[in-house]
DNA sequence: GTCGAATGGTCAGCACGCTGAACGTCATCT
DNA sequence: AGATGACGTTCAGCGTGCTGACCATTCGAC
């Protein structure tokens, strides 16, 4: 089957049909354990300590709002615990379960999806270097600070 | 500002997450015609002839269902016009209307985007041509044939 | 102490992706 | 011609992302 002629498109559109691809492989992998690319990403942020919403969704480089469902979803699924703080009662403290734990330790011995895109990519770390430098970049222009 | 450390995140999250600033930026630019980094595609894709809504999703890399609710937009914003094909009338033939051809062209005129995308990446033409492989191995697997 | 701003989360609603299921239309085979 | 299957599109529903608006809590200035 011919692939389409891609030497046309927009950057950004590669850069989306390479992400939706690549999550669509890792989420088959992990929906063994209720759990998809991004719900993963949180869960191996936790497995160092618990953290606030807040917190997961900086590190994630998402909106509050986007973190709060995701998070609603771990807890429905039992993956996480969350509690509103004592010392401060706005946050919300969020920390995994062992059955989280578990899910996280099983879900990432084989990854299964990493390993193809090593080989998908031609050059994985060049890659990598590339988006980590394009995200740092970008990003300071999103949240660019009001000067 | 630091930016977290993303030497350790999974290749997928680098490439969602890059993909997603991307898409921002290009939405920005783009809302002043109606426009988002979907519904640009396709009227790029249409402005040579008319297409099937089935041939827009293949050449997009997107399910049918998805096409049929960016072009339902597109129409609402009066960028395409729909029409049952006279000749198969399971088809609907989408076509560019003269506002979306305007809107095309005026919006591909100053392409900021691609323009920043440059910048943020180092090495663009090796950033696509790493892409261009990623999607093409990664979609042969996805539709592979049933062997 | 009180008032107002800043902080942490949530709700409502939109858009793009996906899956599964339905529908009308064509094409083919008998 | 009638049944069967393939095709093109849409509907229902979920998930992640976004924005804008809202609520409760805390902190600071007075």
């Amino acid at each position: 089957m011919s692939q389409p002629d891609m030497s046309g498109w927009a950057t950004g559109r590669l850069l989306s049909t390479a992400a939706r691809l690549a999550e669509h492989a890792w989420d088959a992998h992990l929906a063994r354990w209720d759990l998809n690319h991004a719900s993963f990403a949180v869960l191996h942020l936790l497995s160092g300590a618990p953290r606030s919403q807040r917190e997961l969704a900086q590190a994630m480089q998402v909106e509050d709002q986007t973190m709060s469902r995701v998070l609603e979803r771990l807890e429905r699924h039992g993956h996480v615990g969350r509690a509103r703080s004592t010392t401060d009662r706005r946050r919300v403290e969020v920390s995994l379960t062992p059955e989280g734990r578990t899910a996280l330790t099983e879900a990432a011995a084989d990854d299964a999806a990493e390993a193809l895109l090593g080989e998908a990519a031609g050059d994985l770390p060049a890659l990598r270097a590339q988006l980590i430098g394009m995200i740092g970049d970008l990003s300071a222009r999103r949240w660019a600070p009001p000067d």
